[in-house]
DNA sequence: GGGGAACGAGAGAGCGCTCTCACGATTGAG
DNA sequence: CTCAATCGTGAGAGCGCTCTCTCGTTCCCC
């Protein structure tokens, strides 16, 4: 590392203009020009006139921590990621950041990012607490995390990324699951597979169940089914086992684009082709599916859809303290690439 | 969408505990207890003890707009992203965002995420002036932006990622470019190329500039280039004309993977074997250059230190506005895969 | 023309914190 | 033992804004 430095010296700022100056400047009161500046309407048309004069010829702007004093509120909402090295690589953090940022920008909130690392719950809970956040988007937390809960007691603006594993009364938006799973089925029936199979999630988790559930819905609870953890050796694992236990099999519905692209390999040394011999439908449509070869055909969520809506149902409680817990549900769709 | 109802009616927010009300419980002075919160060496040790005891006991939490208001600071910078979806959902975003937080995190800052949309430079300026945001990191900025001068103008606190198109006294992080391309040149020499060429990026940039010169440095002024933009079709377009010009080039250089994806597909389809018939080096380690196929040898920034180092000097800008402008240089690595 | 409603503007009290300044107590030097 | 220097604490003045409350006008209706 090499660094090159010169010297160029900063000039203190240009001192501030403040809501007494202009008006001074408009020959008005300061609550008047508050007024003016806050869009009440009972101002005559002449003042108002008068005092948007004034406020361009000062360059003045607001002071937000002297409004935020008075009026508790931060303008800004934090979004809360695992702090896992997967999910800020993958471009569904960033179809997130897009959507939730299509309504927070417009509104003038702050998007403050962070991480649930040891402790950062607390961090979230305190910046809540010190008038520094206003509400917080949480993304894929994890089950085990107090933080829902401690948001709740704490009465805190929260929405989820998608429904709590414990029923807790927390604002979610989630994808309707068992409708993307019997998308899938769907799918690989009417591509003409008969033996069909899933790997599914974690039977502990809420999306593992809904899964499954959707998909045995729909193609009958003697499928054979195989459970894994949503990672990439769970699916590699999974295969093998259903290929052992099923070697017939056509046509598998795995529950995450992850664990499919562990199963494709054990397929192909198994000497199955894909999709020839055996079709395969991911879910999630993340950055997995690309990987994989071939590309999967997988089910979507509409991420930025979803994410700008968690951002308007947390507009909606900051602004709106009562309103009522909601849970808003997405239809996934399916994405059709090579793996079927 | 389909959305179920329930009501839980929310309580109001538990009352905030003041200063005041700690100075009360301690029996001492609201100046004390300031001193204390904000850890002035001058305090008896048995009143610091008292005054912590009452802290914690009143579970008191300073409000930080109230703060803010006499310090003028808000503890708050914004990471300015141009707002391309390829950014957003380039793993590289969030490398820089783990980098960054890594300094920002522990030192209380809020990191503020925002895009450079139509106008939205405007908005970052505001939030500056307001004294929302303390400084802001610039990320990938377009030449053609009048942000980072205007920042300079004002005197706000500014780290861009990369050194700026026109000569500005800004403080900037890069990689050492022309070191990246020699690199890349010794790589392909040491793998038993000899007719190596290379595809530039736009010689209207400071990276695609160094990026060529590195080359040419390493390889002989008279290597065969042909200039693009950095894009994949550019790519495309580049390495056409390469093999119409000299069929017998058996090495590139490519100053983007972006483009090196473009060119791919175009020896391929002149049935050209990557690697064995040409060798083919990228530049960034960027999403696209996993996606290739074969997957791409490349030249690889340290990210997240390179954004760590940005914050830093972003915070060493914040609280001490004398600094002077620096740049830091960091050494790019090769990272071989399948294209060479 | 008189009474009351409706309306628009100003005065002023905070919001919770920091920080300067003054002051009493303690200490040390002469 | 006195006086000055030192140290720790408290009083109080803001920081810039919002918002309630009051008060003077205007307007309308009978």
């Amino acid at each position: 590392m090499v660094s090159y430095k010169e010297v160029v010296p900063r000039h203190p700022m240009t001192r501030r203009v403040t809501l007494e100056e202009v008006a001074r400047a408009a020959g008005v009161s300061r609550a008047t020009v508050s007024r003016v500046v806050n869009g009440v309407t009972s101002v005559d048309e002449n003042i108002r006139q008068a005092v948007e004069e004034a406020i361009s010829n000062t360059g003045y702007l607001p002071n937000l921590a002297a409004r935020s004093l008075v009026t508790r509120r931060a303008d800004a909402v934090a979004l809360v990621l695992p702090d896992e090295d997967r999910v800020l690589g993958d471009p569904f953090f960033g179809r997130v950041v897009r959507g939730v940022m299509t309504v927070t920008a417009p509104a003038g909130l702050h998007l403050v990012l962070t991480t649930t690392g040891v402790g950062t719950g607390d961090q979230v809970l305190s910046d809540l607490k010190r008038g520094r956040l206003d509400g917080v988007i949480l993304i894929h937390t994890s089950p085990a995390d107090p933080l829902p809960g401690r948001l709740l007691d704490g009465h805190f603006p929260v929405v989820l990324s998608a429904r709590p594993s414990v029923p807790l009364p927390i604002t979610y938006v989630d994808v309707h699951q068992t409708a993307g799973a019997s998308l899938a089925a769907r799918h690989l029936r009417y591509a003409g597979r008969s033996r069909l199979a899933t790997i599914a999630g974690p039977q502990d988790s809420p999306a593992g169940q809904d899964r499954l559930r959707g998909f045995r819905d729909a193609v009958g609870d003697d499928v054979p089914w195989v459970e894994g953890d949503f990672t990439l050796p769970s699916g590699a694992a999974a295969m093998s086992r259903l290929l052992a236990e099923h070697p017939d099999v056509d046509g598998v519905f795995v529950a995450s684009d992850l664990m499919a692209r562990g199963a494709l390999p054990v397929l192909r040394r198994a000497g199955r082709r894909v999709p020839e011999d055996v079709a395969i439908v991911g879910f999630d449509d993340s950055r997995a599916a690309l990987d994989c070869d071939p590309p999967l055909t997988t089910v979507r969520q509409p991420t930025e859809e979803m994410a700008a809506e968690m951002a308007r149902l947390l507009v909606r409680q900051i602004e709106h303290p009562e309103t009522p817990v909601a849970a808003v549900i997405f239809q996934p769709t399916l994405v059709v690439r090579h793996s079927t």
